[in-house]
DNA sequence: CAGAGAACGCGAAACCACTTTCAATACTTG
DNA sequence: CAAGTATTGAAAGTGGTTTCGCGTTCTCTG
């Protein structure tokens, strides 16, 4: 049976108050903010019980880090600043991208991310 | 100073034939061919030192997984095959991409992934 | 072709991101 | 409210990748 505990109530509010991917930390970061003895190992715990329930789907950008996000929202793509490494969401997206694959190669998907500084750091 | 040594000289030739981004075990399987005894250790010294020459750079996809490539090549993307994890080169790119960004955002470089199956396994 | 020392291969160690363990804590139902 | 059990946090453990340390081998120069 699923307890609704005060940590597993704080990681979801982060997420609705972030509006944006977060990784691991910054979820411990946030969340020690509302529930201050939060340890990493509960966030860890929750993430993949949410990503199990698909609340939350896991965000992979270049150079590694992964992150996480709400799940089921619309497609998007992501910006990484090169300054503060915080992801933010994009929902433009060129619409042919996958007809830029070699002749007999299957495109299921795709992921597109700018890099550069966001609104705040630059 | 700088000896050419065999191992050397194969990890360079097995980029030239590639032509494709290789994780460091796939350096040590081509590389083996060619000289069988070259050793993980080696392949990453190599590597390592090859990139400072600038004669390779360091490539991340989304999921991890660190790839090198030639350096100084024109821009171009890559395909990442979901089948045999193997990575190709797309030259293609829509060009408008840098515009995504939101108000007030500076763009430096992007990086587009094509995910799917590759002309082989497809 | 001999000697100096750069480079090698190996096994061990360091990393990193994440998971498990376990005793203490805190939901929740009766 | 008390018992029963899911959840928690700290610390130890994992698994996979990358690097180090060191005795040995190989290149290159002279």
């Amino acid at each position: 049976m699923q307890r609704n505990t005060r940590q597993r109530r704080a990681i979801r509010r982060v997420f609705m108050n972030a509006g944006r991917p977060l990784t691991a930390d910054e979820i411990l970061e946030y969340g020690q903010r509302i529930v201050p003895s939060l340890g990493l190992a509960t966030v860890y715990r929750h993430v993949k019980t949410l990503i199990g329930e698909q609340w939350l789907s896991e965000v992979r950008l270049p150079g590694g880090g992964r992150r996480y996000e709400l799940a089921g929202r619309p497609h998007h793509h992501h910006f990484l600043c090169n300054s503060c490494d915080q992801a933010f969401d994009i929902y433009r997206c060129p619409e042919e991208v996958e007809t830029l694959a070699p002749e007999g190669f299957e495109v299921d998907s795709h992921e597109l991310t700018l890099f550069g500084r966001c609104a705040t750091c630059a």
